[in-house]
DNA sequence: TCTGGGGTCCTAGGACCC
DNA sequence: TCTGGGGTCCTAGGACCC
């Protein structure tokens, strides 16, 4: 239904968690509240840098990314915790239920954050009204605060969420964009980082107004797609609907991990890609996915960080099938440099039950045409059964096996 | 003693095909 | 005698967000 709904006459609301690990912690152990509270990882591991700070923190000028040490000098008496995922996780899948229960028209869009389609809710006293109650029944039932933003739009609800902080409602009208919208600074704006401000600034746009009204074609010129958008959202429109099946369609899983100190170590950067390859591969479990396409991402000791790619001839997700192709990756581009963070990710994803009838289509379709392969898939049936390709990389001589039988596959099908 | 880790989307160039 | 134009796929990198 959400999906079909038109620009016109729609009500969203964006959700937003107030400082939502800082707030967690603070529900799970109250005596922190009122107290200067940051989430941060371990210095000595160099991830000491702050996650989320309490309101009472960035009073003091702690903010998100500062290293642990810089935020000390601010506010000497901050109290930091380690992150605690799990804890997190949970208390965002209570939040998400609470939402659940007034539509079923919930995009989460991260731990924290949510948009809601509100437009067929049946709440008679009206969306303001409706704002209130999730407010207070997330604050009285989880004691965790937030805001809301109510719009026409994602965009603009987007926007209103973050203009009262916390346990704001704020409701922005299209009629009235010129007194709301229009006079904030245009990097204030959702989407335009660091980079676009500058290059805005630098042809005279100081706030979102000027962006609303700004020549398109200049625009375009400049950003591409892109400015053409931001030139719409300016001026309150944005089309993209409420989709509760977002969160399914992930595109990519992948780990990364900076280093406790740089190294050339080939036989530590080989442990880490390892561990890495593991994670992704009990992730991708998890979510019953595979994928095509392997990356790898190397940061050097000056921080100069480079992605390197490889496509696949059939999806893969276990760590047998990752780590030899992703060390590949690794020893084919690596410059022997002290390498600082490594990361390794699987893109392309498809349901695994998907892909099974896929590859099977794929693979039986193409070797009917190749005598030799008659032969492989018949050792191939009498090893494992009726349908050889589906899963036979479990041991690893079938892995071997699979892998020789691509690779002359693959010959024979590129002569033809 | 500077700057984590999880993502998405877009662009641009080269290879290759017709 | 020389070389168009469209389309897709793959790869790498950048910008942005939480």
């Amino acid at each position: 239904m959400s999906k079909k709904k038109t620009g016109s006459g729609r009500i969203i609301f964006h959700i937003d968690m107030n400082c939502f690990y800082a707030s967690v912690e603070m529900a799970y152990e109250p005596s922190l509240k009122g107290k200067p509270v940051a989430i941060a990882g371990n210095p000595k591991e160099r991830k000491g840098i702050i996650v989320t700070s309490s309101y009472e923190a960035r009073g003091k000028g702690v903010k998100t990314t500062m290293p642990v040490w810089q935020a000390k000098k601010l506010c000497p008496n901050l109290i930091i915790l380690p992150p605690n995922f799990d804890r997190y996780r949970a208390a965002s899948k209570e939040v998400f239920r609470i939402l659940s229960e007034y539509t079923p028209y919930i995009e989460p869009v991260s731990i924290d954050e949510g948009y809601m389609d509100v437009t067929d809710a049946n709440w008679p006293k009206g969306a303001v009204d409706l704002a209130k109650s999730i407010q207070k029944r997330l604050l009285n039932e989880l004691d965790l605060p937030c805001s809301i933003g109510i719009a026409p739009n994602k965009f603009l609800a987007k926007m209103a969420s973050d203009m009262k902080k916390p346990l704001g409602i704020t409701v922005l009208r299209k009629r009235e964009l010129h007194r709301t919208l229009w006079p904030l600074p245009v990097e204030k704006m959702h989407g335009v980082g660091n980079k676009t401000a500058q290059k805005l600034h630098a042809i005279g746009i100081r706030t979102i107004g000027d962006l609303a009204k700004h020549d398109v074609y200049e625009l375009k010129h400049l950003f591409g797609i892109n400015g053409e958008r931001l030139k719409n959202r300016a001026n309150g429109k944005d089309p993209r609907k409420v989709d509760p099946d977002a969160i399914y369609d992930f595109k990519s899983i992948g780990n990364s991990q900076t280093l406790p100190e740089d190294t050339t170590d080939s036989s530590i950067l080989e442990k880490l890609l390892h561990d890495l390859c593991m994670k992704v591969e009990e992730r991708m479990k998890r979510k019953e996915v595979a994928g095509m396409t392997i990356q790898v991402m190397i940061r050097y000791d000056n921080r100069q960080t480079i992605t390197r790619s490889m496509k696949l001839q059939s999806y893969v997700y276990l760590k047998e099938d990752i780590f030899p192709l992703a060390r590949d990756l690794f020893y084919k581009h690596w410059n022997k440099q002290p390498v600082r963070l490594l990361g390794v990710t699987v893109q392309d994803l498809e349901e695994r039950q998907h892909i099974g009838e896929q590859l099977n289509l794929f693979t039986y379709k193409k070797a009917a045409q190749k005598e030799k392969l008659y032969e492989t898939i018949e050792v191939l049936k009498e090893k494992y059964g009726e349908n050889p390709f589906k899963r036979i990389s479990d041991t690893e001589e079938s892995k071997n096996l699979r892998t020789s039988f691509q690779k002359d596959f693959l010959d024979d099908y590129k002569q033809s």
